[in-house]
DNA sequence: GTGGGCCCGTAC
DNA sequence: GACGTACGGGCCCACG
């Protein structure tokens, strides 16, 4: 379907204007709007709409000032550093070839509301693209809201409904009640979103409120009373006009053929060159992008905007279903190894019967050298009339020189599994060079999901087939073995095909930002391989301890158990939060001081803490949490992940898990083993080493403050850290002005929950809430504090800022993380990501920094793979296991290894403990 | 039966 | 509403 983009040109320039910093070009004049617009701008080029509109207001009366003398009065001049933008402006968006539209009599607004409209009437899908919620009123089916510079859509009913809380039918009235003051439009007093948006609720529109008016309790009901003549009045300035006469229709307004030469002139007079950059030295501008991912060599070939592109911003040939080859016989077989031997870089995927690398078993091989071409070799296929398939040690062996030969460069998605599979097939992958996982990772940690189903369909616009499409789903699921092999290689071919494809498009993104690029190369691929050797690796444990740590906590658990029977006066379920509720708080009348997100008494720890001085049943509970917990996470579990082959437990590293860089952990999950209590340490008394051999814990101290440190560049932490070994207790002994050994446990505890709070962001409410002190007085530890360190405070707004006017926050090694949330309306949800953007670039330098550790030592482990290896990691800490012979030359090459990961202002210290087990190491 | 939301708790 | 990033277990309800 044709798209029509209609973009609220004033309203994006009054925005960009106060959004941005007064940037100015060489010659001195000022660019901020401009570059906010122009930024806008190719954004929504990008998507490729085949008709656009730029709507600006035109000079002069319109009739609502007929209708309302003071409206728009008190509005300030236009100023002259803005004014001076607008021309430049209009040049540059005459030379996108997009089409200005300027109405004398009606606002912007009301331009766009008709052509909206009509559009919608003809058919086409309208965007309008605008900074103002008043447009808010027109979605409807066909019609959608962008703000290109925040990234925010409103595309239905129930996003109006999410973002304001009323239909969007009811905007105008709930716009009306509120009034505007911008615009000098007075609506009713002390009524913000939330009275009008409750209101509308209940009445369902304004003529419902005015007729409840005169039963309207208290003040709000006397402001409501007093604003009422004027409500009608209100209504008519915010409607915004769909019925005004138009000389042109949205069928003439096509996107145009850019002036590729009179845009890079403006670009370059302004200054602004990462617009210059992408127009690049190709004589089609527009096409620049698409050439470096062109399938058809097009660089000269100018793709019409808007052409048939079945998603945003892609090309169609990227789009299209490919051709595949089911190879069966030696001959099919030699001439792909001829094609790869041929080919600079090609993708590979294996198909396997389980999800597990460490045990699933290979059944097929699929291979691309060229987009829209696939081959799929099935070696495992195994059910009653399967064809028969070439031997999977032949096609190994042919495979082999080109899998393992590092000069050879390889291409996957999440090829770390593909990886584990071949070892334990007998190949060792050399030469993995790309990852479409990572590389969409590293352009977007945001996006949640990184799977080459998603990323087809966000990158390319293609549908991929389903792996349940072939093989079933739930109980009824197949394994792909079974799978017959034309099914099969339709699926598996298209993976290593649209792999490929998916490469082009997204390493033209990456090149396009090279500290990305430089994250994804010199961090992110490196540690590839690296994180396979550790899962591969495993770790041993004593799964009969576990086992005895089962009983023993069976035992207590039916002790607490039955406790709680005879104090609650009946059984129920201890694991059933709303049955423990309904015993605490309704059957014994105890106060529920704490609610659950969605409004429920809670029953978590720090609502139990609250009514165990009044009943002994709260107690009772936490202690029976506590053993279920660790029963049914750790020490059941976990005897049940021991791989029967190697004895020892492999846990998966997700390189794509977490959006400020950090690795997770799963299948078992090894990063939240117990440390903090006597139980949960025996726990780590079962991570063991062989004998002959020890565990040996390396981890990073303070690794986040330091990062905080050299990031605020504050003298005073950093002094703190020079200081010495207790950073906690120099920071008590800076902000409470005493002698180090003056500083009393309290104080220690009050600066650690600073340090720390400060770091996630935390207010003054949640530290009184730690340390169980009122509010005023946590208030002024805060601002001792950053009087003390002010830079830090600098540091912490700097981030705000920045998160707000770039959209995002980076690591000291140009990690990028997106805050998707920086502009939310949703109050809750714009100060959660303030938080993100001041936690992420400390948490993601020290993921950045232990990963660099990581490929270090890994390097280096590797003349010494029999007696030593790298076993976990768990964000600030790496563990080995080695020959105890080994150990101290170990410690010594790690610390000095980890320590050198990066340069900061202060030191990168490194603390180490060796034992039998994890619990000794540390 | 299964999938997913919710609540809770473990780690750094 | 109020402290960032994860994973996972049990409950419980909707759904097929």
């Amino acid at each position: 379907m044709s798209r029509l983009v209609l973009i609220d040109g004033s309203s994006y320039l009054y925005r960009a204007f106060h959004a941005l910093p007064p940037l100015s070009n060489a010659a001195g004049e000022p660019t901020g709007a401009l570059f906010g617009v122009v930024n806008m701008l190719r954004a929504t080029l990008k998507e490729k709409p085949e008709y656009v509109a730029f709507v600006v207001d035109a000079p002069g009366k319109t009739f609502r000032d007929e209708m309302y003398a003071e409206y728009k009065a008190n509005r300030p001049p236009m100023p002259d550093d803005l004014r001076a933008q607008v021309q430049p402006m209009c040049d540059i968006v005459q030379a996108l070839g997009i089409d200005i539209l300027r109405v004398e009599g009606v606002e912007a607004d009301d331009v766009i509301g008709t052509l909206a409209l009509a559009a919608a009437r003809d058919g086409l899908e309208v965007t309008i693209s605008t900074g103002d919620k008043d447009f808010a009123q027109l979605v409807r089916p066909g019609v959608v809201l962008v703000n290109t510079m925040t990234g925010s859509r409103t595309d239905s009913d129930a996003a109006v409904m999410d973002k304001f809380g009323v239909r969007a039918d009811q905007i105008v009235d709930y716009l009306a009640l509120m009034g505007d003051t911008v615009d000098n439009v007075p609506g009713v007093e002390k009524c913000g979103p939330k009275t009008a948006a409750k209101w509308l609720a209940e009445y369902n529109d304004l003529d419902g409120v005015i007729a409840a008016a005169p039963t309207m309790k208290g003040k709000i009901g006397e402001n409501l009373r007093a604003a009422l003549p004027r409500l009608p009045l209100n209504r008519a300035l915010v409607t915004i006009r769909t019925d005004v006469a138009l000389e042109q229709g949205p069928r003439d307004l096509q996107l145009r053929e850019q002036d590729a030469d009179s845009l890079r002139a403006l670009y370059a007079r302004y200054g602004f060159t990462q617009a210059l950059r992408e127009l690049g030295g190709v004589a089609a501008p527009a096409a620049a992008d698409d050439a470096k991912v062109s399938l058809r060599g097009t660089a000269a070939g100018y793709a019409k905007a808007g052409d048939t592109a079945p998603a945003a911003g892609t090309d169609p040939a990227l789009a299209a279903k490919g051709e595949y080859e089911t190879v069966l016989t030696a001959g099919q077989l030699q001439a792909w190894v001829e094609r790869l031997q041929g080919a600079e870089e090609f993708a590979f995927d294996t198909e396997t019967d389980a999800l597990d690398a460490m045990r699933a078993n290979l059944v097929g091989i699929s291979l691309a050298v060229e987009p829209g071409k696939g081959a799929y070799i099935p070696v495992g296929h195994d059910y009653p009339g399967a064809p028969a398939q070439l031997p999977m040690q032949q096609v190994l062996d042919a495979l082999r020189p080109l899998l393992e030969d590092a000069g050879r460069k390889k291409l996957g998605q999440h090829g770390k599994y593909d990886i584990h599979v071949l070892r334990r097939h007998g190949i060792q992958v050399r030469g993995y060079a790309d990852d479409t996982m990572l590389e969409s990772f590293v352009l977007n940690s945001t996006a949640t999901r990184h799977d080459m189903d998603s990323l087809a369909q966000r990158y390319l616009g293609y549908t991929t087939t389903k792996f349940e499409e072939v093989a079933g789903k739930g109980a009824k699921q197949i394994p792909f073995s079974q799978v017959g092999i034309d099914e099969a290689s339709a699926y598996a071919a298209e993976d290593a095909d649209i792999t490929l494809r998916l490469h082009r498009v997204l390493s033209a993104q990456l090149a396009a930002e090279p500290s990305l690029e430089k994250v994804y190369r010199e961090i992110e691929m490196p540690l590839v391989p690296v994180l396979a050797r550790i899962e591969a690796n495993g770790v041993a444990i004593d799964a009969a301890e576990l086992k005895r740590q089962s009983s023993d906590l069976s035992a207590r658990m039916l002790a607490a158990q039955q406790k709680a029977t005879e104090l609650a006066g009946h059984t129920f379920n201890l694991d059933s939060p709303k049955q423990l509720q309904a015993v605490l708080f309704d059957e014994l009348g105890l106060p529920a001081l704490v609610k659950t997100p969605k409004g429920q008494p809670s029953t978590n720890e720090e609502a139990l803490e609250a009514i165990a001085e009044q009943h002994e049943l709260p107690r009772v509970i936490l202690e029976y949490r506590g053993l279920a917990k660790l029963r049914s996470t750790y020490t059941d579990k976990l005897p049940e992940m021991v791989n029967p082959d190697t004895g020892r437990v492999h846990t998966s590293y997700h390189q794509s898990g977490a959006a400020t860089g950090r690795l997770s952990s799963s299948d078992p999950n090894l990063q939240n083993i117990p440390i903090r209590t006597e139980d949960g340490r025996r726990i780590r008394q079962a991570f063991v080493a062989p004998p002959g051999r020890k565990l040996m814990a390396c981890d990073y101290s303070q690794i986040e403050l330091r990062i905080m440190a050299h990031l605020s560049e504050d003298p005073g932490l950093i002094r703190a850290f020079e200081q010495g070994a207790d950073v906690h207790r120099a920071t008590a002994a800076e902000v409470f002005g005493r002698a180090l050994e003056e500083v009393t446990p309290n104080e220690r505890r009050a600066a650690k929950a600073i340090n720390f709070g400060l770091m996630y962001g935390m207010s003054a409410f949640g530290l009184a809430k730690n340390l169980g002190i009122d509010r005023g007085q946590a208030q002024d530890y805060v601002a001792l504090y950053f009087s003390r360190y002010p830079a830090v405070r600098d540091f912490m707004e700097r981030m705000r800022v920045q998160a707000r006017e770039q959209g995002y926050v980076e690591t000291l090694f140009g990690r990028r993380l997106y805050l998707n949330d920086i502009h939310a309306r949703n109050q809750g949800l714009r100060a959660g990501a303030e938080r993100a953007a001041i936690n992420a670039p400390m948490q993601g330098t020290a993921a950045d920094i232990i990963k660099r550790a990581m490929v270090s030592v890994d390097g280096w482990l590797a003349d010494h793979a029999d007696r030593a290896r790298m076993i976990l990691q768990v964000h600030d800490e790496l563990v080995f296991e080695a020959d105890s012979a080994f150990i101290q030359t170990l410690q010594a090459e790690v610390e000095a290894r980890m320590s050198a990961a990066a340069n900061l202002r202060v030191p990168l210290v490194v603390d180490t403990g060796i034992g039998e087990n994890w619990d000794e190491a540390h």
